[in-house]
DNA sequence: ACATTAAATAAGTATCGGCTTATATATCAG
DNA sequence: CTGATATATAAGCCGATACTTATTTAATGT
């Protein structure tokens, strides 16, 4: 569990990793076109991407020679539950976040 | 914005830093109780501090010669930004994730 | 004043991590 | 079969960073 949180965060701490994870966000992707988006080589995306996956916040799928990746949303329960854990204390020192959290049911 | 997401992210990437940080979310804390708490010297604390408080996650006093550590919860936004900008996009793909936000409820 | 305590800063070291190029492994097209 | 395409893996480089010890600054106690 606390395993979980630190390749989660580990993962996400990454300003080019956390892009190519957002970027996944917008649909699954092959590697190829992850490649084209950013400036980085292929195996620098390749890299990112067994990260995000060992992190189990990404998915992969191969078809034929190509490897497309989705985000895997249960992968950031770690995170949510890592929030939600200290949320008590957020709570006691500003009852304005109950305002954050109320743009979450949005 | 993206700027004070990556220094957070970044912030809390380190195990023992956001053990400081989980440290502190149980109460304000001296330097020297912190130093006690955990198996590394004073001014690595000290450092892991000041990365806290540069990603605006922390916050501090000083008493005499005493520097009293705490939490600063609005720190959090940013992150909790983060996860409700891509909210959306979790609901999509797994309907669970509304019963996790609840657990946030409770 | 002097010694002690608390914390921050300086400086150096050693590991980690993200990137690159080069290569290996498949798959597809001709 | 051959060449091209897509990805993964290997190896090495280099900068970032988490630690250490040493020192500085400041506040307290005797």
């Amino acid at each position: 569990m606390a395993a979980a949180q630190n390749r989660i965060f580990q993962a996400l701490a990454d300003p080019s990793r956390r892009a190519i994870f957002e970027s996944l966000t917008r649909g699954e992707a092959a590697v190829k076109d992850l490649t084209a988006r950013f400036d980085i080589s292929q195996p620098a995306v390749s890299q990112h991407l067994a990260n995000l996956k060992a992190a189990g916040l990404v998915d992969a799928r191969r078809e034929g020679r190509r490897a497309y990746y989705r985000v895997q949303p249960r992968g950031m329960k770690p995170l949510i539950d890592w929030i939600a854990y200290y949320r008590a204390f957020w709570m006691e020192h500003v009852g304005r976040l109950e305002h954050l959290l109320e743009k979450m049911d949005e």
